[in-house]
This record gives C-alpha cells, structure tokens and sequence, in this order.
DNA sequence: CACAATGACCAAT
DNA sequence: ATTGGTCATTGTG
C-alpha cells in the first residue's frame, strides 16, 4: 500500500536563469502530489521510494503547465486538497495550510503566519514548518520573509530570490531604500 | 516516558 | 552584535 507511490524528474522551458536548467522531480500517491522540489542541473535529486511515472501521466503533464506559467511570471495555483500530505505532524499542516493561503505576489514574516497558523508564539518552531515543505512552488515557503530581510531557504536562497523577482516582489530581493 | 537540543525567528539591549 | 524568550519536533537514554 506504500507503493502506488510514483514519481518523475523533468524540466521545465524556462527564460534564461535559474530555473532555465532546472530539474524538477514529482512524487505522486493516489491521494495526490506528495513531493516537488527543484535542483540545479548538476545536483543529484533525492530518487524516493516510489517506481518512475510515465511522462505522459496527465497529473505530471497539468502540474508541468502550471509550472511553466509560474516560470513565465503567472499565476497558477493547486488546491490543498490536491496534496498528499499524509504523515506530517499537526503543526506542520496548519503552518502549510496557511502558507498556501498566502495570495500571489504576497509576503508573509514568520511571525504572521505563525498567527494565522494559530499559535502567533510559535514564530520559530513556525521556520520549522516552512523549511519542512515538501511542495515547493505550490506551497509558496518563498512568499514568507523573516522581520528584518529575506529570511532563509532550504536548498538555497537564489531559489527564493528567483521566485520572488517572478512574483514581483523584487524590493524583498534587493533591500534598498 | 522524560529530558535536551535544534532551528528558514523576534524584540529589545 | 548579543541575548533572552518561545515553541513544536526530533533524537537520546
């Protein structure tokens, strides 16, 4: 029963930059998408347990679309329900579940989305959640910003950078006055 | 079970 | 630049 679990690793055509050479990779369950993350080109992605998909699949070939038009600066969003978030603890679910309703082209400090995660105290343990994400893009960790600048990002800050420049959100990415 | 340790933090020195 | 505060999760005994 653990192995309908399937995945994919793909790229996306993309403007020049980093996510030109990019490689994404997919995890699907029957209850929906339980993983995407992005890698550099170069770097190895974590293969999972799962057996490979077909790149035909249609859930792979919808989620590419929309991955494209984010990369193409445009919205595209997946609803919650489309996740397979099976296994994580609570907390971490009501921090996602907030975070997913963070608006495109929106930013969020940790201690806000720890309010509306229900526990306005739990700003750190909060990082926590969001350095946990398992869907990147889709369950926007890049649209929550510490207090004082950017804020971190796991797998690498140019990642939250780059997406959000996309989002319009460029004033985050470069602190001017 | 009961701890101690660990953060993608925050606010006030 | 430092510090003390806060909290859920994870690891250890």
């Amino acid at each position: 029963m653990k192995d309908s679990v399937v995945g994919a690793s793909f790229r996306v055509l993309a403007a020049p930059g980093p996510f030109a050479t990019a490689l994404w990779r997919a995890e699907f369950s029957p209850r929906g998408l339980r993983r995407l993350s992005v890698a550099p080109k170069s770097a190895g992605i974590e293969q999972g347990n799962g057996r490979e998909m077909a790149q035909s699949d249609p859930r792979l070939k919808r989620l590419k679309k929309l991955i494209a038009r984010r990369m193409a600066g445009q919205r595209g969003d997946l609803d919650f329900d489309e996740f397979d978030l099976t296994d994580a603890p609570k907390f971490h679910l009501e921090v996602w579940r907030a975070m997913h309703a963070i608006p495109f082209g929106e930013v969020m400090t940790y201690a806000e989305l720890a309010g509306e995660a229900g526990s306005p105290l739990a700003f750190r343990a909060c990082g926590q959640a969001c350095r946990n994400n398992r869907i990147v893009l889709f369950i926007p960790c890049h649209r929550v910003v510490s207090s004082t600048g950017i804020g971190g990002f796991a797998g690498g800050l140019h990642w939250k950078r780059a997406l959000l420049t996309l989002e319009g959100q460029s004033s985050i990415v470069n602190p001017k006055s």
